[in-house]
DNA sequence: TCTATAATAATAGTATTACTATCATAAAAT
DNA sequence: ATTTTATGATAGTAATACTATTATTATAGA
């Protein structure tokens, strides 16, 4: 069985929906490629334009900059997120097992999906580590709010603070936990590639390492 | 009795030391204010010569660039949160008390120094909670490893462990629960500004708020 | 099939940014 | 008194972050 999930991505992010033409989908995926390649700052809509072999005023029509061309990117992956987080906490009723496969999938690669879209998951997955901070920590992150850009992260928070609550109702800081867990799993990859002193790892296993860090931590919280 | 506490910020970081030039002073004391306003992304060299009432060309005969000057800001904050650390640990001997001045250091504004260098330590902690990330989430960071700019960071870091060894001596992540304190002390009280739906803020005291949350967190870690 | 309507390519242009270079002058050190 | 050094004034360049115009092509509807 072939299927496909899609999400719609909120209007506002865009001028026009880049999943609308061909031209559309090639700037997203070289956009993931050149932001993995170059770093954010490095990138530029013309380096963009020059990969997907079109021109800087093409690639303007779909995006007024590049702080929304990878606001876009964070929302596709925040909303694919959560999806996978539904569908892998499907049928599974042990709220320790649901955690423990939330923090897998906080700290993994995405599964590669047999959809149209076949962004490089890896490099997808090294842009959320080391960009996805950049969308949020700017001036005019108040405004930007209001079009409602970061709802998919803000659902996503609140799914696994569902999860934790569940675990231990108790707890009083199911979202500020849920948050954390996020951004941790992040930077804790970061830092043990980049600035192990920062952290406790021993191996060369990032990913299973930050997951480890985080097991621990989460149950010792929720007891 | 009147006293100053100077540390020497790492050489590489700067072309000429600011501290060295009255000129110098003023362009780091300008930029912490230039900063706070403008975000770092719209801050300028161009614009902070205009401030400090100076050239470009002159501000480039301190610092290299504006990620340098960033860095070097952050170098003096790490540098004096770990002296601070250490001074306001002296003669405690309960490691719990320890932990929650610790605690209260990373998420409350800097005190007031009688010193020489009066940056603004409201708009310095805006900094370090908005612009910090951004001197290591860049595709350079491993060149820029190599001359040892972040070395009050992991100092800092160290120093915390060091206190959470000390009080649970079985704990195996003391440096990575070290820097998910310093790192969550700052985004939580970012997100509880901006994007609260991701914390669980109630009130209007964000610092209050992230310390409460935090402290719990160590402690129920911690056992 | 013709025609209206988008979307894109090609091209140009502007203001700002991120620098580098030169040279004269003022201040400090020897 | 003279050398060194820092600064100011000025200029200039390549790249960035856009906006605008027009011709061409693809598509969709009549």
């Amino acid at each position: 069985m072939e299927f496909q999930v899609t999400f719609q991505v909120n209007q506002k992010i865009f001028l026009r929906n880049p999943e609308s033409s061909e031209v559309g989908r090639h700037i997203v995926k070289s956009a993931i490629d050149l932001i993995f390649e170059l770093g954010f700052e490095h990138f530029t809509f013309k380096k963009l334009a020059v990969e997907v072999g079109t021109t800087e005023a093409t690639v303007y029509r779909y995006f007024e900059n590049k702080h929304r061309l990878l606001l876009y990117i964070l929302n596709w992956y925040w909303s694919y997120m959560e999806f996978l987080v539904m569908f892998r906490l499907q049928n599974v009723t042990d709220n320790h097992v649901k955690l423990k496969t939330i923090i897998e999938l906080l700290t993994h690669d995405l599964p590669e999906s047999a959809g149209r879209l076949d962004y490089n998951k890896k490099y997808l997955n090294q842009i959320v580590i080391s960009e996805s901070s950049k969308v949020y920590f700017v001036k005019e992150v108040k405004e930007i709010n209001k079009d409602e850009v970061f709802k998919p992260y803000k659902d996503l928070c609140s799914k696994i603070a569902g999860v934790i609550s569940a675990y231990n109702p108790d707890y009083s800081y199911p979202r500020s936990l849920s948050s954390t867990l996020i951004e941790t799993a992040h930077y804790q990859q970061f830092f043990s590639s980049y600035l192990p002193k920062l952290t406790d790892i021993t191996s060369e296993n990032h990913k299973e390492f930050t997951a480890v860090f985080l097991e621990n931590l989460l149950f010792r919280v929720l007891g």
